[in-house]
DNA sequence: GAGTAGATACTAAGATCGAT
DNA sequence: ATCGATCTTAGTATCTACTC
């Protein structure tokens, strides 16, 4: 409360509206405390929501979705979450590159088999794209969403774009930075991915 | 930008209730 | 009787909008 909000109320119309104030104030706090009751009833209520949700995901996560285990305390349910939370195994790095070198043939693979049927292009320049495509993926060679990766000048580089694949050279023509021949060849309608890894892979979409 | 008021969220303590 | 959940209430912290 400001200090001066009455001292300068010394006419008439300033005792008025001082009364006023104090009136709507006390209003106003007549109100919060009828009001305050319902909103703890609520903010309740939400944790106990969020409670129940986080026991019908964790209960199959850990094995455990069977009425038995419908009576849980809170405290349970938590300490089951931490626990499950903290057994998580931690991917390594390799693996992470790995997923995203599978999602990016994954994308290679659905764009090698879209391009042709949509005739946005002719088959020669399908051939090509795919194909440059193709040879950039050695060059894929980092995680673009890997957390505590820091760039040189301190910037967070898990916030950058990825970095480009490709150089342009003086010409303003495209060329790659290392080229390499590619590994194997992708053609339209080869099926190449496990579809019990399907899943599992990382992709960049 | 600092100070203030009001709104909202959080915390803690005590009371009550139902299940075991 | 004990335990855990819930409710109520008061006090406190934090956020936000506003004024100067």
């Amino acid at each position: 409360m400001s200090p001066h909000l009455y001292e300068s109320n010394t006419t008439e119309h300033g005792q008025v509206s001082a009364q006023l104030n104090k009136s709507k104030r006390k209003e106003a706090s007549e109100l919060r405390k009828t009001l305050k009751p319902l909103m703890e009833k609520r903010r309740r209520a939400r944790i106990n929501d969020s409670l129940n949700q986080l026991k019908t995901l964790i209960l199959p996560l850990i094995g455990k979705d069977s009425p038995r285990y419908s009576k849980l305390e809170k405290a349970d349910i938590l300490e089951m979450t931490v626990r499950f939370l903290q057994d998580l195994p931690k991917t390594p790095l390799y693996d992470r590159l790995d997923s995203y070198r599978e999602g990016y043939r994954a994308c290679l693979l659905q764009l090698a088999n879209l391009l042709p049927s949509s005739k946005l292009m002719g088959t020669e320049a399908c051939d090509r794209l795919t194909d440059y495509l193709e040879r950039c993926m050695p060059l894929v060679s980092y995680y673009p969403y890997s957390h505590n990766t820091r760039s040189p000048t301190g910037t967070d580089a898990s916030r950058e774009r990825p970095r480009t694949l490709i150089q342009l050279n003086p010409t303003g023509s495209s060329a790659l930075h290392r080229p390499s021949p590619p590994s194997h060849s992708l053609r339209p309608n080869q099926q190449i991915i496990p579809a019990d890894r399907e899943n599992s892979i990382w992709r960049p979409w």
